[in-house]
DNA sequence: GATGAATGAGGATTCATTCAT
DNA sequence: AATGAATGAATCCTCATTCAT
């Protein structure tokens, strides 16, 4: 950004640099209103092209745009959680969970654009998506039929997905939240909540040695 | 069409029709592309409709038409879930999963249009989907803390937007679904076990007495 | 025109009108420019409309547009031809020039609209053309078999496409012929020496019984 | 490219052969779908040149670009005409309508060049195009008026462009051609018969003495 | 001599909306 | 209640061209 000040002559500077800062952009504006609701020249702008010519320079179409910003936010995460073992063991589950809550809490449009893909006509992106989200389902079904779950094989698929939504619904869905509740969902102390009720909602639903205890799955008065 | 050339009571009636199947076509669109993917003309077509004119006839302006469609599917979901009562006896909570999932079972848009809805920025439509989904909230929140759950007071808005992710989420995620699983989710079978699920799973997170067997949450009744 | 001046009182006075002012400011711009060098832009304000968009209320697009002018002015043409029947007589041949020289003088814009479609590529327009030419073809391979003309049969259709050169060539070259020569093609003088041009080559080209004339086949000093 | 790098004198035989690419590719491009018609992007990378930039490196720009194809094209077919010298007797004029046959056939971009040069509305390129064909031009009203034509004086230009359409019309049209008569007006038994026609028709407009039988100006030397 | 990046202008087309009928 | 026409603004994208490397 600052080099877009220097005139002519920062031109071209970095070749990644303006087409990461075009997708970051892009990002920001998908999330918020969607591949239709945004205008190629609005990211332009934002990114201090001075004309919507020169990101075509990049990014063969607005399509092409959306898609490579998918991509490099599905990626991270998948590769976050996958990289993340396939252990069920409390501890991993739980630190997976943390992880995966730090990064879309830095990442806050994530959340947003993947359950956005999720919803739309499937003509436009999903499968690309689609494609991206294979390797996490199939790690996550190999995860949860190693713990030995309380549930039918033939549910697992839907447990996975439950904590899918679970996970993802939260973030996606911050602003709503937040109006609803009237209280900030991001706000360390709602986050903080939030993971307690991740973690125990998981150990619940997988069955595991934790849901023994009473009824203190979390740090709280009982435990 | 023929029938507009009739009597005066069978014109208001034919105005009722033409109006509600505007509000069917501009759910189905916009479930499928949101607000800023749909275009008047198409809905207007969609009706049968020769002239994008005439649907400015019944709604003030596509804005309006949209606000209508999610007030009348929203406030259909909620005077449902708020008329089955308050109780979490698992019979009470097991009744009211069922009927919520055989109405977004019959009404496959709704779900995608609520998740938009919480997703999209808000300056558009949040704040009015906010306003109607308030009752709900409210009633959930009331139910869950009589249910004395195994969660920490404050926690119990998580645990309640959890319930609303596992419910909706699955159903608005259809689709996607289907390109991972490459399998209906909205099949008879699928749509039982999903029930199976969240019963098993609001059962779990809320702490509800699972009378049958050591694990057989599922299973069923005779299991 | 003069009703674009009424203001808005006189929209929609006559939707053939306008239709049909819109045809007649594209067959002068691509006659001119061709389909590629004419903007929809200018068609629109050469017919007083203030907004393109206008113009797509009366044609789907830009192509069909253009498909429209060239169905117009070739039908014009082949109905014209058409109807002056299938003799070879020197006074119906003779007639026939004429009548179709008095329009080509009348519709400068059709010759030039004609040899672009057969010069363009074809994938863009010519297909629509052959169409429409097709039946003023097989009539004219007809009559000149009839007139049992002083050529092998398989060189016929030879003749046949050198009698469209002649005839469409000079109006449509007439201002490449007018830089070259120096003066008006299209002067009185000018078109009565080339109708007696096209006479005497179709003449000879036929083997007409005129041909055997010693040398004046026009008017001229040798008649 | 590969030779890029090879000593000053392969560099500067590159550069010819670059910009001789370039114009070949142009010439194509430009016969087929005219100035507007064909972006300088596509002329670049059918040369094979990365990047539009380069091409400009040759060519001052688009215009400078078509002109000079159009002279490249045009000078070759003058001075191949005009170097046939000026007879009117029979063998002379076979032996150049041979030549400009020959030619047209294996230059098929040119007479397309050529007849859009002359359709296409002045202000463009037509001045340029006007100059380089008055040598023709001259020569071509010198050589008929030597051939004591049954034509008024005043009627000679027209033959003269007749002349022109009947050659240069044939190819510049094979495609309509071959739509219209589905058969390849290109193939060697069709250019033939165009040859036959051309020499026939040519002989028979200028009065020529055609030796051989009656009506046999068909059917070749032996007929 | 070739290229990557940028840019202003303009391309066709669609948008939501209004007005008179 | 419905329609045909019109319109201003905006859409995505391509254009020819320039500049620094």
């Amino acid at each position: 950004m600052p080099m877009k000040l220097r005139g002519g002559a920062a031109r071209a500077q970095d070749a990644r640099s303006t087409r990461e800062l075009i997708l970051d952009a892009a990002e920001t504006r998908f999330a918020g209103r969607g591949f239709t609701g945004v205008s190629v020249r609005e990211i332009a702008s934002d990114v201090g092209l001075k004309n919507q010519a020169s990101l075509y320079h990049h990014f063969k179409n607005k399509r092409a745009l959306y898609e490579a910003v998918l991509a490099r936010g599905v990626e991270a995460i998948v590769a976050m959680v996958v990289s993340g073992g396939a252990s069920t063991q409390a501890g991993v589950v739980d630190d997976t969970i943390d992880r995966v809550v730090d990064y879309l809490v830095e990442h806050p449009n994530l959340p947003r654009l993947i359950q956005r893909a999720g919803i739309d006509d499937p003509r436009y992106l999903r499968a690309t998506v689609t494609r991206m989200l294979r390797p996490l389902w199939a790690q996550g079904l190999g995860v949860m039929a190693a713990a030995n779950p309380p549930w039918e094989a033939a549910d697992l698929p839907h447990v996975a997905f439950g904590f899918f939504h679970l996970i993802f619904g939260y973030f996606a869905n911050a602003t709503l939240l937040e109006m609803v509740v009237q209280a900030d969902p991001l706000s360390p102390a709602a986050v903080a909540r939030q993971r307690r009720f991740l973690k125990g909602a998981v150990a619940q639903l997988l069955g595991l040695q934790r849901l023994r205890g009473a009824r203190g799955l979390h740090g709280g008065p009982a435990a």
